[in-house]
DNA sequence: GCAAGCAGGATTTTCGAAAATCCTGCAATT
DNA sequence: AATTGCAGGATTTTCGAAAATCCTGCTTGC
């Protein structure tokens, strides 16, 4: 693995995680300091987070961890619902033997995941791969490049949402995630697309509302 | 503008053009040679172009032209169709005369271009940019940062393909694109989304079956 | 007192060379 | 004859310093 790439991985798990917040200015000599190495890998990694908009760039001015707002997270979910809901349906058209394997595979490993808590970062991680790895599972078949791409954008930057809230809150309810990805992955294999691409879209909005009701404090102080 | 953002124009340009053709390896010391700057410059330019799938890269083998394929092709469409779509009518509802304005010029603009005939390189270079002003301005007032983020996307993708075909084809009845182009604005500037996605799909799923028919032996034959 | 202009330092951007890695073709061995 | 191993060259990747640009705070002139 290239110096390039670890200061790619790395940078962006600090944008999606938050350690480097929305705004910040990224320093060159900063950026050497905390990753140790050179400008030339940093630079390059940069230049691929700018066209992912993870950081905005103005030319000699440098780098910037790109802003967080209310209004894109609503058009992040909106898109994604777009999204995924088309490769959803087109999952379930073409998906084979493999399709449902994966998927069940996948919730499995993640409800395993999900019953042993999160204590350890290393808990958050292992979270987070799988959460990502059985939506990706339900739109694996859907036999678009395209659409593929644009989910793994979106679940990039709404992980840069959902990350701060992950800590369970106290006195809100928890909410069962854990039944409303099985009742899609139920729907999905049932092949029923209309219901199963409606709880894709519940399941997106209901994290955006409670996102909204949770940051809404947040974003209004600073 | 620094030479980093040359460099992304540059090799942008002659990628879309075809100048450097799909497959072809990019050796730094030829490019350097050919944009006349160092390594660091088109280093940075061509992680950009990674990340925006123009260029593919293997780490320490170097960088290469994107491939193009049919199947691609018909993704490309499809997915435009979808996101286009949805970029329409929400400009449909929410526009307002700014948009009307806009796509009104828009049009003129291009008509004035289209008559005047491709006869020099810098022509073919305003009809494009003005071709991509119109459609820019058909979904301007959707509101949606990656609804129009995932447009331009396409679009340049789409570019890729329709350049090879520009000039007119020797005994292939001459396509009234014009037409389509004007059909396309009057329904939407009478707010009709129905028909004015369905024109929209129809503009791009002729395009590309054009394409295919032109294309077909080409790509046979390589 | 206030705006314009300018030094000085800080920061980004670029270059040229060094380091690391990969590929090719040949030789040695089985 | 076929395969493995290795030298030599080609290529990519990285570094450290030089060049270019920007920002800050002061001075100067009105």
């Amino acid at each position: 693995m290239t110096l390039a790439e670890k200061a790619y991985d790395g940078l962006r798990h600090d944008i999606v995680t938050g350690a480097l917040k929305p705004g910040q200015p990224l320093r060159m000599a900063q950026l050497s300091a905390r990753y140790d190495m050179g400008f030339s890998p940093l630079r390059e990694a940069l230049n691929r987070l700018q066209a992912e908009r993870l950081v905005t760039s103005v030319a000699l001015k440098g780098f910037t961890v790109a802003p967080l707002s209310m209004a894109e997270m609503w058009d992040a979910t909106n898109t994604r619902i777009l999204i995924e809901g088309r490769a959803l349906r087109l999952s379930i058209e073409a998906g084979g033997d493999a399709w449902e394997a994966g998927i069940v595979g996948a919730l499995h490993a993640l409800s395993l995941q999900a019953a042993r808590g999160t204590v350890t970062d290393a808990d958050a991680r292992a979270l987070e791969a799988r959460h990502h790895a059985f939506h990706h599972a339900l739109l694996s078949a859907c036999g678009s490049g395209w659409l593929m791409e644009f989910f793994q954008r979106l679940y990039v930057e709404a992980e840069r949402y959902r990350h701060p809230m992950l800590a369970p809150q106290p006195g809100e309810p928890a909410r069962d995630v854990q039944a409303e990805h099985e009742a899609l992955a139920k729907a999905t294999l049932a092949r029923d697309s209309d219901l199963a691409s409606a709880l894709l879209a519940d399941h997106y909005r209901r994290t955006a509302q409670r996102l909204e009701s949770l940051m809404r404090p947040a974003v209004a102080a600073q």
